[in-house]
RNA sequence: CGGGAAGUAGUUCAGUCCGGUAGAAUGCCUGGUUUGGGACCAGGUGGUCGCAGGUUCGAAUCCUGUCUUCCCGACCA
């Protein structure tokens, strides 16, 4: 059974408690491989949840699932680096193949006869071998594009972890396109942005800000990086999605080329697009409050759960003869619903278990109801419950798990927008940036002013919004820090 | 790799300054009473005090070394 010492989520060391909750709401643990995480069955739901539901939206784009290695070669990660500066050099090598029996006693020891000839790398992200790969896929025009997507695990040998959100293993999804035209593949990575973001803010509940990376921001070797940005409930912000244009760097890398209609080679144009089991760490940092998880009924492993309460087994016989009967109807519509009719806790115990599951709706049914015909029916997002009559509970419930969700992601909204601001002092910037939240400045669009502002503050440029925010213009200034032209404000934070 | 903190029961921690039989809460097990918001009573289970040396009649406690974890930096989705 649980232990219960209290939660505190709300206290003010937030990156304490995310752990905590983490733990006791039974998502995932830490695991006894350095930097690495098990993740628990009732997590692991919700991460199928997300698969399923991002797969489905990308097969309407087109997109086929395909795997790839494990192992990438040395030196296919040497071809990239010719090409493209600053990948990501902290991994995991394999450098032998077998083991043997300590010849001096217990255990087993790496055999020093088997050692490889070429060391493997732990893919870090396949983008390597999944174009030396595509290299034999592409020879003419008629073959593209190629839309494949691959969900795998990756292994970066990060310094400091912290579950869900950095994890030296972690669970993603990368999707890599070849194009025949540039304007193709860049409007194929807006379209999987435009993916990303209604599937954030529908499914998940979480407000993004869909926007382009600055150049120092830009992923190693794309020519333009776009993403999703979401704010914590502590004010930081989180990046939750990328998709990138990747140009010709990488066909031009692994000489991927096709004979276009013109009967000339053409190198052709990519895109790569990734989201990680990181989105858990968002829904956990978005919606969670002092009483533990809050999910959105769509992610919900357990929408409705249903308490029966009760003193002996006769009483539960009658309250279930009630209570089968619309569980089974509920899972007709389609809902997750779950009857706990354990009597190993009290049910005060599985009111707080519940809770701090995050379970959006809760039934509750005794004896006094079974007279009345009545049932007790609580909500998480807002810990308010009432009773109600029994006819046509389920109807009822349908629409209380939409009105639900749609609060879940109304109430991150309400957050994100009382916690953004203009700011045009760079004195008055350092200050507020502090306070955490999102600041709308103007920037003269260099990389040396971006760099100047993180050294000084730790904020960094989240995005340059595609479209103005909700309640703001679009109009040009003055770069806060030079006073220099700027375009459009964009969006400065401390982030994960 | 720099700066801080911590390793003691399944979990959270006290005890360390000032050496002298290993503690609390919670969990777990048994029995009974309970059950409409994390139940109560009684009994029980559970620890080579991170590891290795040293000092001492005696070390969780003092000394030396070492490993690990967490937090803040650098790195990163």
């Amino acid at each position: 059974m649980a232990n219960f010492q209290k939660l505190t989520p709300r206290s003010e060391d937030y990156s304490k408690w995310y752990n905590e909750l983490v733990v006791k709401a039974d998502l995932a643990e830490q695991s006894a491989v350095r930097g690495c995480m098990v993740i628990k069955p009732y997590g692991y739901a919700i991460w199928e949840t997300i698969q399923s539901e991002l797969d489905r939206r990308f097969k309407e784009q087109g997109v086929k699932n395909a795997y790839f290695p494990l192992l990438i070669p040395k030196s296919f990660l040497s071809r990239e680096a010719e090409h493209v500066e600053g990948f990501a050099k902290e991994c995991a090598v394999v450098t032998h193949h077998r083991l043997m029996n300590d010849p001096n006693g217990k255990g087993v020891v790496v055999d020093p006869n088997a050692r490889l000839e070429e060391e493997l790398i732990i893919r870090p992200t396949s983008e390597t071998i999944i174009w030396s790969t595509y290299k034999n896929w592409i020879s003419s025009y008629r073959d593209l594009p190629i839309l494949c997507n691959q969900w795998c695990n990756v292994m970066r040998w990060e310094m400091r972890t912290r579950l869900f959100l950095r994890t030296a293993e972690f669970l993603w999804q990368e999707g890599h396109t070849a194009h025949a035209t540039k304007e193709e593949a860049e409007e194929y990575a807006r379209k999987m942005l435009d993916v990303y973001a209604d599937f954030a803010e529908k499914v998940m509940a979480i407000p993004v800000i869909k926007g382009v990376k600055s150049p120092n921001e830009r992923f190693a070797g794309a020519l333009n990086t776009y993403c999703i940005e979401a704010m914590m409930q502590d004010g930081k912000a989180l990046q939750a999605g990328t998709s990138h244009f990747l140009g010709q760097n990488f066909a031009k890398s692994f000489e991927v080329q096709f004979l276009s209609k013109e009967n000339k080679y053409e190198y052709v144009w990519a895109t790569s697009w990734g989201v990680s089991t990181r989105l858990m760490g968002a829904l956990i940092m978005t919606h969670s409050d002092d009483n533990g998880l809050v999910l959105p009924p769509a992610l919900a492993p357990i929408q409705v759960v249903i308490v029966p309460i009760f003193k002996k087994e006769d009483d539960l016989a009658l309250l279930l003869d009630k209570l089968n009967p619309i569980a089974d109807n509920l899972k007709r519509m389609g809902i997750r619903v779950q009857i706990d009719a354990s009597d190993k806790s009290t049910p005060g115990f599985k009111f707080a278990d519940y809770e701090m599951k995050g379970v959006p709706v809760r039934l509750a049914m005794g004896g006094r109801d079974l007279q009345n015909g009545t049932i007790e029916i609580a909500r998480r997002d807002t810990m308010t419950k009432e009773t109600i009559a029994i006819d046509g509970i389920e109807a009822t419930i349908k629409n209380l798990l939409d009105e639900i969700q749609v609060n879940c992601y109304n109430k991150a909204m309400t957050y994100r927008t009382a916690n953004i601001r203009e700011c045009d002092s760079y004195e008055e910037f350092k200050q507020e940036i502090q306070k955490g939240g999102f600041l709308l400045c103007h920037w003269d669009g260099t990389p040396e002013t971006e760099e100047k502002i993180k050294e000084e503050t730790k904020a960094t440029i989240r995005c340059i919004p595609l479209e103005a925010l909700p309640g703001y213009k679009e109009e040009p200034g003055k770069c806060m820090v030079t006073g220099k032209p700027s375009p459009r404000r964009v969006v400065f934070a401390i982030a994960y």
